[in-house]
DNA sequence: TCCAGTATGCACCTTTTGGTAAGTATCAAT
DNA sequence: ATTGATACTTACCAAAAGGTGCATACTGGA
């Protein structure tokens, strides 16, 4: 089926943002733009496969803009777009919403993986 | 490592919506609570498995309640909680978001599936 | 009596996603 | 000459997410 309809709009949206990179990628960039290896530094524990993937795919989709220097050490800086400032400004409530409630998200998390190590106990 | 802190609260908030179908609950959910029946067909083509587990994860995360009828041909209500509440409202931003550039995301989201096809032709 | 509807569980399998480790080309510094 | 930094690619593998189908216990309607 074809129909890759979404219901609401917060499935289009999450479409665009789901990944396991892409908030963070977003998060950074929302603030300036970035080298690559800035970028990767600054997540922290991603893998070049996994940044790389995620940041073509933002690109692909009209979030991220990516400036390639041709420099001969290599230089790339990626920053948002306009559509991705949009994207950045629709999402500050939710990042506000996380970020209130993150002890009580970390606890439920931590649970879900306790549970998970009970069964293998 | 278990210091499963989130970053940004976008971490937080995502790891609590995260999974494929609970947008689409929150969503149905945040008009008035349904039966357990009546959701699922409001959705359309999930799974019982998959709401059903969708549904569990969301009521351990304390986002939605569920209300046991207790009577014999089973009724169940679903409805969200006042925490649940919280977040479908941080999430309206980012649901008009995906409203409002659905068209746009929609050609993105099929060019992704294009270009596997290419792949494999 | 037999089937449908109710909400849910369980076993199994496929698909998707993420991760690891290696390799590429070019230059600067050691 | 080797090493390290740059941005990125590829092949291979593990883990997680999702899907299918069957089973349950009980009732009401055909």
């Amino acid at each position: 089926m074809t129909t890759s309809g979404f219901i609401c709009g917060l499935d289009a949206a999450l479409a665009v943002i789901g990944g396991k990179w892409k908030p963070l990628i977003l998060f950074h960039l929302s603030h300036e733009a970035r080298r690559y290896g800035d970028l990767r530094r600054a997540i922290g524990n991603v893998s070049d496969k996994m940044l790389i993937q995620q940041l073509k795919e933002l690109e692909a989709d009209g979030i991220v803009d990516r400036l390639d220097f041709k420099e001969i050490p290599p230089k790339v800086e990626y920053s948002l777009t306009a559509f991705g400032q949009t994207l950045a400004e629709a999402l500050k409530p939710l990042c506000a919403w996380g970020t209130e409630h993150m002890i009580e998200v970390e606890k439920l998390m931590s649970r879900r993986g306790a549970s998970e190590v009970e069964k293998v106990a």
